[in-house]
Formats: C-alpha cells, sequence, structure tokens
DNA sequence: TTGCGTAAAGTTATCGATAACATAATGCTG
DNA sequence: CAGCATTATGTTATCGATAACTTTACGCAA
C-alpha cells in the first residue's frame, strides 16, 4: 500500500473536530473556563489551567476562529488586494505587511485583482464577508461605483497602498509619483538633456505610472521641453513590451538622447535594443527606470533608476492597521522615500 | 477638512451591519427565505425573490461569511503556506492557485514560513484554525513533528506543491527534483564536460534544491566524476551569494569547465563573475541554472536554465483541490514536464 | 369530492465559540 | 466575627447564518 492510497483512507475517515465542550468535559470544567485558560484571561486557579491545557493538550484541541471571530466580533484576518501576486513589486508590500502582522497573530488574506476594477469589487465584496479587521487596497486603481459604495459600507479601517499623494480611505503608505515624475525631470535637467521620451504600457490601468508620467511631462513642459510618449495599452508591462517600444521609438525619434520607462523590467528591454542599436547608454542616451527591481536581481546593473523602499511601504501600512485597531493617534499617511539609484557603466547581465 | 478627516468621522461612526434578519423583516418574509433566495436554492416564487433582492440591495446586504461557514460546515477558504512570497518562484505558483480558484468562489489565506518549519507548524495551526476547504504545502521543506501531528489532525485535503518525488498528503504537484538533477548532469555529458562544481545555499533549508543536488552527484560518480560542491547556509539565494560562491570557487578550482547553481538568480551572480574573470560563457565554461525565472524579465539571456511550469503547479494544485472537495477521483499526484532552456550567446542584459 | 404530491414559506435546533453577568468560595479588615 | 472585596467558576444569551424538518396552500388525478 503506497503513502498516499494509506493517506487517502485517513482522509476519508477524517478525524472529528475537538470542541471546547469536549476539553471541558474532559478537564471537568465548563467551556468558558476551558476558554479563558487557552485565551489566557479572567482569574483562573493554576491547578485548573493546568488541567484544562493537558485535557486540550490530549485531545489535539484546536480553536475553530470562525466561532471565535463571529461571537466576539473580533477579526484578525486583515484582506489584502493587489494588482498582481506575481509582481515582484506588490509580493515586497506583501511580505512587508505579513511580516508586521503575524508577530500580532493576524492573518493575511489575499487578493489579486490584475488591475480590474470589476475583480477587485469582487475581491471587496468577498474579503468584507469576512469580517476583516482591515483592509489594504492598492492605491493607483480606478474603483469601480460598487467598489466604493462597498468601502463606505465597511466597518473596518481601509488603508492605500503604493501611493500617498491622494487618498479617500484612513491611511496612506507609498511614495508620491509626481514627486517621481520630478526627479526624472531633475535627473534629465541636471545632463543637459532635452530630447526627452516615455515609454509605457498599460497606463490606462495603472493610475501611479499614469501619473508619473504626467508629472514628468509637466516637469519638462515648465522648462520648454516637450515629451514624447511611446505608450500601448494591450501588451504587458515587461521586458520585451520596453525592448519593441524603444525600437519604435528610436526609429521615429532618433534625436532622443534619454528615456524613461514605466518600470525596471520595461527599461531593461530598452537597454537591450539600444545596446544592440550600438547606442551606448549613458553616453549617447540616457535611460532611467523605476522601482529598483533591477537591483535585488543583478549583481551590477547600468540602468539607472528610482528605488522605492517596497517592504517598508508593506510594514509602515501594516503598522498603522494595527493602530487604528487600537485606536491610537497617528497621521493620514506615510511618504515612501524615493531614491534616485546611478546605474554604473559596467558591463550587465 | 481634508478628504482624509472626513472619512475617519465617516469610520468612527461606523455603518452598523445588516443582517439577514433586517432584510428578511424589510421583504415581509422569513430570515431563511432570504438565505434561500440569495444561495439559489429551495423554491422560492420569482415575486418573492424579487422582493428579497430588492431588500437586499436597498439595506446594502453584505453576507457573514464566518456565520455561513460555521454553520454549514462548507468553506470557501484555501490555506496556501509558501516559503516565500516575495521570490517569484512561490509567488508564481500561488498565482495559478487563484487563477483557479476565485472562479469557484474559493478564498485564498495565504502564510510565508521563510523555510522555518517552526513557523511552518505555527502557520499550519492558524490555518486549520479557520476551517479550511484545502491547505497546500510546500514540498520542499523539513516537517516538524508539531506540524505532523496538526496534519494527522485534519479535516481537510491536503496538498503539496513544488516536488512530486514523495508525498505524505493527498496529492502533489511539481517538477522531479530526482529529473532535474539528472537532466543537468546530462546536459553536461553531452558536452563532454567532466570538471563539474554545484553552488547553492541555504540547502540545509530547501530539501528540493538539496534533492537535485544529490540527483547530480549520484548520475556524476555513476559516470566516475566527482562533483566540487560549495555552499553556504547563512548567505541568501541571491545573486550576490551567487557571484561571490563562484570566486571562491574559481580561485580555488580554476580547472571547473561546468557549474550548475541552485537557482537563475544565483547563476546570473556566477555570470557576472565569470565574464569579468575573462572565463567565456559557454566557450571555457558551461552554466546552467534552474527555475526559468531569468526568462521571464529578460529579453534574451546567456543563462541556459530548467524551466519549470510554475504557474500551472498552481493550477494543477487547485484543479486537484476541487476535485477532492468534489469527491472526484483522481490520480495521486501531477508530474510537471522539465524543460532545458540553452541561453543563446548574444548578450545578456 | 377526496387524497396526495408538490410548491412555497416558516420553525426549530445548531454550528463553536465569547460577552456579560451571576454565583460560590475565599481572604482580609475593623 | 460581620461585612465586603477579591478570586474562581458557572450560566445564559448571543453572534449570523444554514440544515432539516414542518406547515400551509394549491392543483390535479381518480
Amino acid at each position: 500500500m503506497s503513502i498516499q492510497e494509506r493517506e487517502k483512507i485517513v482522509a476519508s475517515e477524517r478525524p472529528k473536530t475537538v470542541t471546547l465542550a469536549e476539553v471541558a468535559a474532559k478537564a471537568g470544567v465548563s467551556k468558558m473556563t476551558v476558554s479563558k485558560v487557552l485565551r489566557e484571561v479572567g482569574n483562573i486557579s493554576e491547578e485548573t489551567r493546568q488541567r484544562v491545557r493537558q485535557a486540550a493538550q490530549e485531545l489535539g484541541y484546536l480553536p475553530n476562529s470562525l466561532a471565535g471571530t463571529l461571537s466576539s466580533r473580533r477579526s484578525r484576518i486583515v484582506a489584502v488586494i493587489i494588482p498582481s501576486i506575481s509582481d515582484i513589486v506588490y509580493a515586497e508590500v506583501l511580505s512587508g505587511v505579513n511580516a508586521m502582522l503575524r508577530p500580532s497573530g493576524f492573518q493575511t488574506f489575499i487578493g489579486e485583482s490584475q488591475f480590474d476594477p470589476t475583480v477587485e469589487a469582487d475581491l471587496i465584496r468577498a474579503m468584507l464577508s469576512f469580517q476583516p479587521a482591515g483592509l489594504l487596497l492598492n492605491g493607483g486603481m480606478a474603483r469601480s461605483a460598487d467598489a466604493e459604495a462597498l468601502l463606505a459600507r465597511r466597518n473596518c479601517p481601509a488603508i492605500q497602498l503604493w501611493d500617498c499623494d491622494r487618498n479617500a480611505l484612513d491611511f496612506s503608505a507609498g511614495p508620491s509619483h509626481e514627486e517621481a515624475g520630478r526627479l526624472v525631470a531633475k535627473h534629465f535637467f541636471d545632463r543637459g538633456l532635452r530630447r526627452i521620451a516615455y515609454v509605457g504600457a498599460e497606463l490606462d490601468k495603472d493610475l501611479n505610472a499614469r501619473r508619473r508620467h504626467i508629472a514628468l511631462k509637466s516637469s519638462l513642459v515648465a522648462a520648454d521641453i516637450d515629451l514624447v510618449s511611446v505608450t500601448c495599452e494591450d501588451k504587458p508591462r515587461q521586458a520585451v513590451t520596453g525592448r519593441f517600444l524603444t525600437e519604435q521609438l528610436m526609429r521615429m525619434h532618433p534625436e532622443i538622447d534619454g528615456i524613461h520607462f514605466l518600470n525596471d523590467a520595461m527599461a531593461l528591454g530598452g537597454l537591450s535594443y539600444l545596446h544592440q542599436a550600438g547606442l551606448p547608454v549613458p553616453e549617447r542616451i540616457s535611460v532611467v527606470g523605476f522601482n529598483g527591481t533591477s537591483l535585488a536581481n543583478a549583481v551590477r546593473t547600468r540602468l539607472t533608476t528610482i528605488d522605492v523602499p517596497r517592504t517598508e511601504i508593506g510594514e509602515k501600512a501594516a503598522q498603522a492597521l494595527l493602530r487604528m485597531t487600537k485606536a491610537e493617534p497617528m497621521p493620514d499617511f506615510w511618504q515612501a522615500r524615493l531614491e534616485m539609484v546611478q546605474g554604473n557603466t559596467t558591463l550587465a547581465i
């Protein structure tokens, strides 16, 4: 008999769940006493404690959090909705959230909206039905009327991630995307570049990226410089798209000497084309990405980018949530510090 | 008054939750009728349906899934515990799981064990307390006695991810790591290489990686070839470590002409050193990574690696879980197909 | 017209815990 | 030693839903 077969049998004759009442019976006390002992509240004699703990141990008691939460109306679930789980950028924020919440006994519920407001609204509904202690949402998305209505009816704090420029919720943690756009403009100014382009994708979905784009454009316009934008809405925000669009850009505007990309992945794709086309970076053309994701996986990179403290964003958001559940006072937002990281000129891998 | 201030007031005077009973009162029917209408079960006249739906709509009724699950003992929560959220490899599996489960109305609960068996056991306990419909665990970890005991008491199916070589649970979905090790050996054999090294980190935590390592070694030994292994347990499995260890390796064993790395990130770090040291890849030395993660973000890479269908692993695991909840028959495991991807020799970015 | 099957709605018990209050036993003060 | 605070434990009601059964009303065949 294989391991699988053996276990499948076990699975069919699943052990029945042990409840508080059974532990109470075994320990010879009331359910309430057991509950108090296990939650470590109230006054229970040391001797009873021991008996109860022993009984719980022997029966293999596992509390039912659903019942507990329902009864106490105090939840330890935190719902997080991010655009994409497999995008390292959001995953790292999530990691920060998790790291901060777990020691306090909170569990994270995760939803993936894929930048779709309809999906987001569905997720908010599903999440709220679990009576979470808090809701963490991504700021850079259009929100459906449905979602707004659900949020208005929420009875838990809601926090916005990734964006501190504007916020209709209780707290926001993230960078200022307007500042990011200005930083990029300054980078080009400092180098005396005046033929600037922007390359991005799916800007209709990602409002944060759109705001960076607009801020860059405004800063340039203020200096009487025009911004050439090459974007497309139906291709992924990945390296391949960055490469493709950069090729298009350079064919149509060979004079360009500075490009800002929506993110690092697209920028790396762009670098790839520029290298192949014999346009040295940064001598002939300057390239700026966004996120600082290229830094983590490469030992050295020639990509200049704006590093965003992603894990810290998650941590700050989670901290704020913890404070709010304790009704402690706190500010309305936390602004993440952006850091422009100069790429070195060593060969990139 | 700022947006934040306005919302904070709203937050303090939170809307009280609307229950089934209130909807029932408004619609002039019993709670049960409302419950049946909203779940679309039983025989309810069209006219009543309309009245109930309207009442629910107007009151902004949101079901309480905790109460529902407690009462019906049928959960739509699926618990997933992975070693790291921000490691793209696990995040992509998660994405596959999510994509498959959401259409069926399941919600994913996520835990991050950080390769720590103690943390994993704690998470299993926490997850089980939410009465999940299923549990997805990572296969490549040592499991604590505590965790084993909890799993034995589970009353839901449990599935193992990332590993189909052995399984003590109900189903497993993943590659054979032994096959992966053999594939790498074959790759070196085919090129007539005989001075082979392995570079890895944290092998004490990642049993899957350890099994690949052992399989590689066995295959080589069978061909009378020795494997030089350079590993360390206290550095991250990242590019920097790969670079550092490769440098050590090549100083001590300059004759090496083939290296297998624990993962792509470390391999890229290794490539970086080899390039700097003037050792052309693959002419002078052959490099093989693992995972195929380098493929996603780069337009072209010189890294040879074994591609693993991560999203598919998640999908298959989720599918199996869905089947098991319906008590449908199914095999014990799904073996992911591994694909050796040859790096091209174009300059990598 | 009787009897029975089905449609449509309601009643009661329950899921597994916790809150809030009640009670019993103890200790301590004046 | 009465009286009261404190400690230790138990009782009852409740959280918000669903399962399982019951009741009522109606239609139609014999």
